[in-house]
DNA sequence: AGTAAAAGAATGAATGTTCATTCCGCTCAC
DNA sequence: GTGAGCGGAATGAACATTCATTCTTTTACT
């Protein structure tokens, strides 16, 4: 009465889900979400159109099951492992390198992210995570504005600046306007912070 | 042999070519290009399905026309009647409130120009509108550049960071996080003046 | 272990819908 | 009366989704 080990478990070892993931996640980014057709998702993962209803309620479904993985997996990454009493000019320095490393590691996810960014296909629990962000990076600020570091000034307003450049940052150096070398993006850290110190 | 004055001229006068680029400006920009449907356009538009085409020759020439109409109007509105001789830091002060003032008088072709920036089905004609205004936009760092008054970093970096923070700022405004008052507005000004000054 | 039956996964042609575009009859300014 | 301008039903293409079928893996039984 040996204990059956399922020597296929398609979910996990096939990996078709993942490949619908990957490729989707190319083709929304390229193309946007309705300009994106089904079968052709099926097509590049290498799978039956069918397939894809196998694993996803709906073309929906399917984005936002994107959305909220990237998400998630965009906000632990930058945020993991800072203690509470590291120096907040530190920590800013860490978290612009952390979203400056995810930018460059992986570029359709952020490509998808910043287009999706408040689509109204977007879900409640799309949302929901995407307010998750908003409230930790608020939150710094605030941290910044306790200590006095920062110029007085809504924190939504310095989080809208430093986010902004960061993202004016990223499209323009992907749109190959220039080399996104360790010295630009340290001197681009510079000037965000210079811009939001008191 | 009186020279005969139309007295009807149905792009002129009627204003329906204006309804169609107006309902298409305010979908486009809620729905994106290829969630827009035309029957919808022309609903919106007071019109029917056909006359959209008697004015655009399809729905990329709709949406063509107006990102070139659009851009081309914000970089003259941004751009005009500064003289070359007044300090770069007068200007760059003229520039951010004019960029502000457009984006608050006509929030809604903001969005679509930022929505629509770079999109695939945007013509040859079309990018090079783009083009044109990025490179004034360059071309007034290198100006700060040569005077010594901004950091030495490529022109490009520092357009991209200012023109990111400007973005930032409008569509966090848009979401509902602060109040653009002008008190914000020059804060922000100020801000982004020190990210890039020397 | 070997094999037949059952279960599960995958498929892609078929379906009904929606879309961009066309076309034809109607209206009205002249 | 007539022709330019218009509307909106008609058209064919493209789409998201379904489902009957095929193929693969697991189970049951000898």
């Amino acid at each position: 009465m040996t204990k059956v080990v399922p020597l296929y478990d398609s979910a996990e070892i096939s990996g078709k889900r993942d490949s619908i993931l990957r490729a989707a996640l190319q083709l929304f980014t390229e193309r946007g979400f309705h300009g994106t057709a089904m079968p052709l998702v099926a097509e590049l993962a290498g799978v039956g159109a069918g397939t894809i209803y196998r694993y996803f309620e709906s073309k929906e479904a399917l984005v936002n099951t994107l959305y909220r993985n990237w998400k998630e997996f965009q906000i632990t990454t930058i945020l993991k492992d800072v203690p509470a009493e590291t120096p907040l000019r530190e920590q800013f320095q860490i978290y612009w390198h952390r979203l400056v490393e995810f930018a460059c590691e992986f570029p359709i996810a952020f490509g998808f992210l910043e287009l999706h960014f408040h689509a109204p296909y977007l879900d409640a629990e799309s949302r929901e995570v995407e307010e998750h962000g908003h409230t930790a990076l608020i939150g710094f600020f605030q941290n910044c504005m306790r200590q006095q570091i920062v110029k007085e000034s809504p924190p939504e307003m310095l989080g809208a600046i430093v986010m902004g450049a960061y993202v004016g940052l990223m499209k323009a150096s992907r749109a190959g306007c220039f080399e996104l070398s360790k010295e630009i993006v340290d001197k681009a850290e510079a000037c965000c912070w210079e811009a939001i110190r008191r």
